[in-house]
DNA sequence: CGCACAGTTGAGACTCATCAAACCACGTGG
DNA sequence: CCACGTGGTTTGATGAGTCTCAACTGTGCG
């Protein structure tokens, strides 16, 4: 409650070109959202966004901060507003495997949606900005927003569509190639050519290899000019090296 | 239509142990599916059932046959009532890569009920029954019944919760290991301990390893009792073994 | 300064891919 | 009937790729 200030509770806002008033603070904050066309509430109108009675925490994390822990019974679901945040999990043989990443306008920990713990946990990987949305809302929403069940429904769509995305692409062939299309997506989460880096822990834990390896990959990709180091856990990319070297890969593969 | 016979339109079949005249043929063939409960409609009532005006055919696939193909844009999701259909899908150095297994009660093809396009092939590997479910109907059914909306978010998590396991149980560790662990899905798939024994070739693309590799393993787990040949790609799994043989290789790892 | 931690690099061992040969079950046609 | 091709499987030999163990560096922090 404390974050959203009190004082301004009836200003007009504009939205879409045209101007309304809307008295919730709550409302005018998810109106006046930068990422809102990205996001779930994307599919409401500024009508809808005034019924909204619960409170949107909006949330700011380090690098290394929990949103979620898997197992744990959730009661909310979270929007992604800036940042990277990692989806992990633990295998049977104790190391943990990172699922994929969420950037800016995903949706996450849908699960709770349907009183299900969370499938894994969810970890800021550089300082994120996130809403944190109760379930009860979402539910009380849907009596009478049908549209934004289809708005649900296209976010598991993208998450599985990412999840095998992943599969085929980072979790298979050479470790090299698989490399290449990390950072490949790396580049994707950004829109300058300035992307986050990660440990080489956490590429072996998205590419199924160990952080040795990782490093001896990424060091290459330096001296071939693909990467250019720019600060601890930032990297400058070359795009168009990046290219030219997945395409002779393809090639001798 | 020709499927459903027209002199039974009128017949009384049980119902969860209670009894109700259903006049429409689908409605009747639906409630009395022997999957409907682990399916999709199993969260419509025999009303709703009633209100099913349109067709849902039933496929009788053979190994190798195709419910649909990625990328064409579909009209209709499928219920697996029965056997194993892949889904799989080419990467970009030509390889096929099968990305997950749909099984009993299985909802495959979701995406056609966004207006997308199919993410991936679904290729039956044996012999398979399913029904094709035209969009429309759903479409019709939303706006009637709230809890499909529920039931398909649950469906699309299962897909979502299939994926994440595929990846940390299937595409990580050792080739011995993502063997053994693929034996044990395989062996849920089967109520009985015979189960279905996919060619090398789609065990190379399920774990992302060679034929020759995968040949290996499973003449190796033959040898130890883990795997026996009942039949061309059939086999019986001796529990016990193969659960002996995943505790000792997560010690040695 | 000394410690902790991420990263880099090297040497050797091991896993797995590659290439190759042979086998088997099957169906087809002579 | 057998000869033959086909496609899936098995097995071997060899080399490339990756893991493991280990040493060393640089950086930040108490």
């Amino acid at each position: 409650m404390s974050d959203a200030p009190g004082d301004a509770a009836r200003r007009v806002v504009p939205i879409h070109g045209h101007t309304q008033t809307l008295y919730d603070p709550q409302a005018r904050a998810c109106a006046a959202c930068g990422v809102r066309e990205f996001a779930l509430f994307g599919a409401l109108d500024e009508a809808a966004l005034g019924e909204i009675h619960y409170h949107i925490a909006d949330l700011a994390l380090e690098p290394g901060d929990s949103l979620y822990q898997g197992q744990a019974s959730g009661t909310a679901l979270f929007t992604v507003r800036s940042g990277v945040v990692r989806l992990e999990r633990l295998s049977d043989n104790g190391q943990s495997r990172i699922l994929r990443l969420a950037g800016r306008g995903d949706l996450i920990g849908q699960e709770a949606l349907l009183h299900q713990s969370y499938a894994a946990d969810a970890v800021a990987c550089t300082p994120v900005q996130a809403c944190r949305i109760p379930r009860v809302l979402i539910d009380e929403l849907l009596g009478d927003h049908p549209e934004l069940a289809r708005a649900l429904m296209k976010r598991w769509q993208r998450a599985l569509d990412d999840a095998d995305e992943w599969m085929t692409e980072l979790s298979s062939g050479s470790a090299r190639h698989r490399m290449l299309r990390l950072l490949l997506k790396l580049g994707e989460t950004s829109d300058t050519e300035t992307v986050w880096l990660p440990t080489r822990q956490q590429m072996g834990a998205m590419l199924d290899m160990t952080l040795e390896t990782a490093s001896r990959l990424v060091s290459t990709l330096r001296r071939e000019g693909v990467l250019e180091d720019t600060g601890p856990g930032i990297a400058r990319l070359h795009m168009d090296k990046l290219l030219q070297a997945l395409k002779s890969d393809a090639a001798a593969a």
